[in-house]
DNA sequence: TCTGGGGTCCTAGGACCC
DNA sequence: TCTGGGGTCCTAGGACCC
């Protein structure tokens, strides 16, 4: 028995255009692409048929449609995917209880210790490739490599449908030509600065002399080398319960730029009431809010945050810091995207207030959530908000959400 | 009618404390 | 009378991932 671990990543292929596809025969074969329900929406995913055309994620809508123009859009449903993802997930733990999910469509699994039930890794890799097309109609691509940088890059080798496996011993081989943004955490910028330094390849990188890397990087400088020579001890680590996030936080971009205080004011309250609403499901509050505004041009833009002496997580309070931060911000021109964020986390056992007061808002406020968590986002909220005529805007109502899976309770 | 939204981690400088 | 220095918290911004 080898003493290295074994480790897959599975990446579905195409995910939300393929659930799309599943739930919905008539767009099968056809080149589809998700969007957002706005109108500055972007392609979310694009099946293969309309990647054929050069429709591409992050594409704004009428660009897609100039390279495909019977492409058919289709708005997204989150509680869809994240419905089959966490199904496609569990099916995973039945061979490994290492499962790490990096994303809603990714995850790695440990399988070092599952050969002595389930046979090679290729036979686990076929057993649950079978199992997610027959059970969800999806193909996904598996990579096998003794670490998850390795596993990674793996399955991005071969889409759809691909399985690769790189053995311990093809991996310097593999890497000497490979090029440095092809490792996961190598991004654009970092390409570029490594380009500069005039290195390509992952065989050169992981050849460069340390200091020269920790020079201009610092700590990164010593991790990227170990990349480019395809060390990677990080385990797989599935989700524990003490696994927290971080920070809660919700942004859009706005219909229309808006200069008005009136207008953003009104943007604000959405947002708080989203970032606050799920900080209460996940029972966090915090200390400190951030207020991120992005400019007309796109280009420029300010991330202001204001920390408090008292932990919040009640929509009014994340509102009223939110506009407090505002009012301190000079608007050079009209606004283009706003967010809010609420990070310095503390988890708690929510406990009822002493005083009558405070207990009927929070009991109050519980309710709400309650109901919105059960038919969607604003169906009930404060009143303020129902005046406004944007309510709505970002509303996917109850009766839109296709047949069978009204029933789901999604936590 | 150009260009989404959810996150995480790192850095660098300043304030403040002992 | 010079110029200390470590730890922690906070802020703003950037890079990266999906």
């Amino acid at each position: 028995m080898s003493n290295h671990r074994i480790v897959a990543h599975i990446d579905m292929n195409a995910f939300f255009a393929s659930v799309e596809q599943q739930h919905n025969p008539e767009l099968r074969g056809k080149p589809i692409a998700v969007v957002g329900s706005h109108e500055r929406t972007v392609i979310t995913t694009s099946s293969y048929e309309a990647r054929k055309f050069g429709v591409k994620t992050g594409m704004a809508k009428w660009e897609a449609v100039r390279v495909c123009p019977q492409l058919i859009f289709v708005v997204g449903d989150n509680r869809k995917y994240t419905y089959t993802s966490s199904r496609i997930m569990d099916m995973m733990r039945d061979y490994t209880p290492l499962v790490e999910v990096f994303s809603i469509d990714e995850a790695w699994i440990d399988i070092t210790h599952s050969l002595s039930i389930f046979g090679t890794p290729e036979r686990i890799a076929y057993l649950i490739k079978a199992r997610i097309k027959e059970s969800f109609g999806i193909t996904c691509s598996i990579g096998i490599a003794p670490n998850k940088l390795l596993a990674k890059l793996a399955s991005d080798m071969q889409k759809p449908d691909g399985l690769i496996i790189i053995k311990p011993e093809d991996v310097s081989r593999l890497l000497e030509r490979m090029p440095i943004n092809e490792l996961c955490g190598i991004g654009k910028k970092m390409q570029r600065h490594l380009n500069m330094m005039s290195i390509y390849t992952c065989g050169e990188l992981g050849r460069c002399e340390e200091p020269r890397l920790t020079k201009k990087f610092g700590i990164l400088g010593r991790i990227y080398r170990q990349m480019g020579q395809g060390i990677d001890n990080s385990p797989v680590s599935p989700m524990e319960e003490d696994d927290e996030v971080k920070s809660v936080g919700h942004s859009m971009t706005l219909r229309q730029d808006v200069s008005k205080r009136e207008d953003i004011l009104k943007y604000l309250l959405q947002l708080s009431e989203m970032v606050g609403r799920r900080a209460r499901r996940y029972e966090v509050s915090g200390k400190t809010i951030t207020l991120y505004v992005r400019f007309a041009d796109f280009y420029s833009s300010i991330g202001k945050q204001d920390t408090l002496r008292n932990y919040i997580n009640q929509s009014d309070d994340i509102y009223r810091t939110a506009v407090g931060i505002l009012d301190t911000l000079e608007l050079p021109m009209p606004i283009r995207l706003l967010g809010v964020r609420l990070t310095n986390l503390q988890y708690h056992t929510q406990q009822l207030s002493l005083f009558p007061e405070e207990r009927r808002k929070t009991e109050m406020v519980r309710a709400m959530d309650a109901v919105n968590n059960r038919f969607g986002d604003f169906t009930v909220t404060f009143g303020s908000l129902l005046a406004t005529e944007e309510k709505g805007s970002h509303v996917i109502p109850p009766s839109w959400r296709p047949d069978g899976i009204r029933n789901i309770d999604v936590q």
